[in-house]
DNA sequence: TTGTAGGCGTTATCAG
DNA sequence: CTGATAACGCCTACAA
């Protein structure tokens, strides 16, 4: 008896069934049989002993020949925020995932688990290449994938490297001009914006955007959390607008205005220079702007399967997309200080 | 010079950076070197040179000499709804995803553009075992892979293959009975169920609860979409209270209703056997129960991870884990039906 | 203690 | 159209 049971049949089997050789029943299978030349008598021969066997191409062979995984990586630097983060990196990967399906791609999706970026570093490796996304980067990694000449791409503007990074970002700086601007239009003269510390691109980006924006009564604030009592300081000097870098520091502000006894957009208006992804249930929309995530998945995949197929890149290696704005809810026209007394 | 940039390093690599040969670097990085004998100091240039080179076993490589490369696959059975399933998938990969990590393991997403669903389970091979989910699974495969011993573990309860597939489901049964049971003790006296067609386990069982839920004036409808005028028609008949199995049946109903004019809860009850993932913003919490996803993920990936890793299951092969209740705010005290007339 | 050789299932290339 | 044969990257006896 040919192969033992319970094994799955190979092409061997195949060919022994239908009385050809192995090559042919290769050549069946690949579909370009006629291109080669075989009788169609033969090919109906196989096709059916193929069938008769339900036979399918044992996937690791075939990678292993074809020298390709057809495999696309997926990395994340984990953020270090008690929020989850994943609620945000899933839009990304629906993008991710829908153009690789569409263009032959499994996804590979490295686990974040060790943190460890130097085992990170070979595993990705796994992959045929490799998507990236997450704040808080680490840059040796990347440049020394480049270096190797592993194809990546990065979700999200990154500038440490010059052009040498191929990535699909977010204009966070024409898009948070927008929201200072609207909220200047609604009357706020003067503005508290609560950023993140460090130099990230994304941070950078916002910051940039809020000062090209040129509303003059911008007041920054860089840091961590803050409480009832630096809102209600502010807001006594004039604040009538807070604007959020992040879904982080956004909680963080709501937390402190209830505290305060503030009410938003009743008393002061809030922005935040982003979107909420998992938004409570009932929670206000939030005014700002939507990040295009999902299209910028898919432009992530399209560019790093065109580097992986050869292809001549259809667009540039680095692009920005435009996040459409977000009216929202807790933003309204100023209203004059704390001039009214309490309640 | 060696191996051509941009391609990965192989054994072989290591070797010659190492002065070793290839099955020494094979047994070095098979982690029994001292099993065999190797001397420490060449173990630490095996080790020293695959480091340097970021070395990472061709998955595909390991896979046809019959070894695990800890890759869990994940396989959605896509449903063909309008709807974005993707949606209410991710919280299963969420689970999956933290089990996965937990355990050493790098997720494989497979994925399948437009119901190739041949191909794709082909594909699974690569992975160690596989996870699968959705509605509209193929049994035929499903039992393929069973008999060829390659370890997967359902998402949902299937109970096509009796005792043969390892699942993790939710049980529909109880939680829709307790709905059901909950708008009886609402005061409602006719309730219409709107169910799929098919004979999906996750729908039988469904159905099953609201027999069970031992109410008598239920009526089933299996099928599509529904409109105004059988909205008006059930609501004229006394029906004040209505149930949708599942998402699309819900979306379906309260776009009937609006039509017909009538409110909930105002007018009628609604409630879904379910919960809704990606509720609209500002939409009301459906009254219905939860699907513990996460969980679910959870316990499929330790379950799967358990037959890979050949642990003592811990558990049964086979569960349904409880659904908590919701409230919500989409279902109220039964009122008499129109009698007071047009506005 | 280390190297050599055979094989996993497929593809691809030859000369017959 | 068919055999034979060489990769692909790795593992595992078996030799030395």
């Amino acid at each position: 008896m040919g192969r033992s049971r319970s094994s799955r049949p190979r092409q061997a089997d195949i060919a022994r069934e239908a009385g050809v050789s192995q090559a042919t029943v290769s050549l069946v299978m690949n579909g370009k049989p006629e291109a080669v030349g075989i009788a169609p008598e033969t090919v109906r021969r196989v096709r059916e002993a193929a069938e008769r066997l339900s036979y399918v191409a044992n996937p690791a062979a075939v990678r292993l020949v074809g020298k390709r995984n057809r495999l696309l990586g997926v990395y994340t630097f984990a953020a270090t925020f008690p929020v989850d983060v994943r609620d945000s990196y899933y839009p990304f990967l629906a993008g991710v995932e829908e153009r690789a399906a569409g263009r032959g791609y499994d996804l590979l999706m490295f686990t974040a688990s060790s943190g460890a970026h130097a085992d990170a570093l070979a595993r990705v490796r796994l992959a045929d290449g490799c998507v990236l996304f997450g704040r808080e980067a680490s840059i040796a990694m990347i440049e020394r994938l480049l270096d190797d000449g592993f194809p990546i791409v990065y979700i999200g503007r990154r500038d440490e490297l010059g052009d040498r990074i191929p990535y699909v970002g977010a204009d966070y700086a024409r898009a948070s001009a927008e929201v200072v601007r609207r909220l200047a239009a609604l009357g706020h003269e003067r503005i508290a914006y609560l950023r993140e510390p460090g130099d990230q691109p994304s941070t950078e980006d916002r910051a940039r955007g809020v000062r090209a924006a040129g509303v003059p009564g911008v007041r920054v604030r860089a840091g961590g959390r803050v409480d009832s009592g630096w809102v209600r300081a502010q807001h006594a000097e004039g604040v009538t607008a807070f604007v959020a870098e992040t879904v982080e520091l956004h909680a963080s502000l709501t937390g402190a205005l209830a505290d305060a006894g503030l009410r938003h957009p009743r008393d002061v208006s809030v922005a935040m220079l982003g979107d909420d992804v998992a938004p409570a249930p009932g929670a206000p929309v939030v005014s700002g702007f939507a990040l295009p995530r999902r299209e910028m998945g898919r432009q992530a995949a399209d560019l790093l399967i065109d580097m992986l197929d050869e292809r001549p890149g259809q667009g540039p290696r680095q692009r920005l997309l435009t996040c459409p704005p977000v009216a929202g809810e807790t933003a309204g026209p100023a209203r004059r200080a704390p001039l009214e007394g309490p309640e």
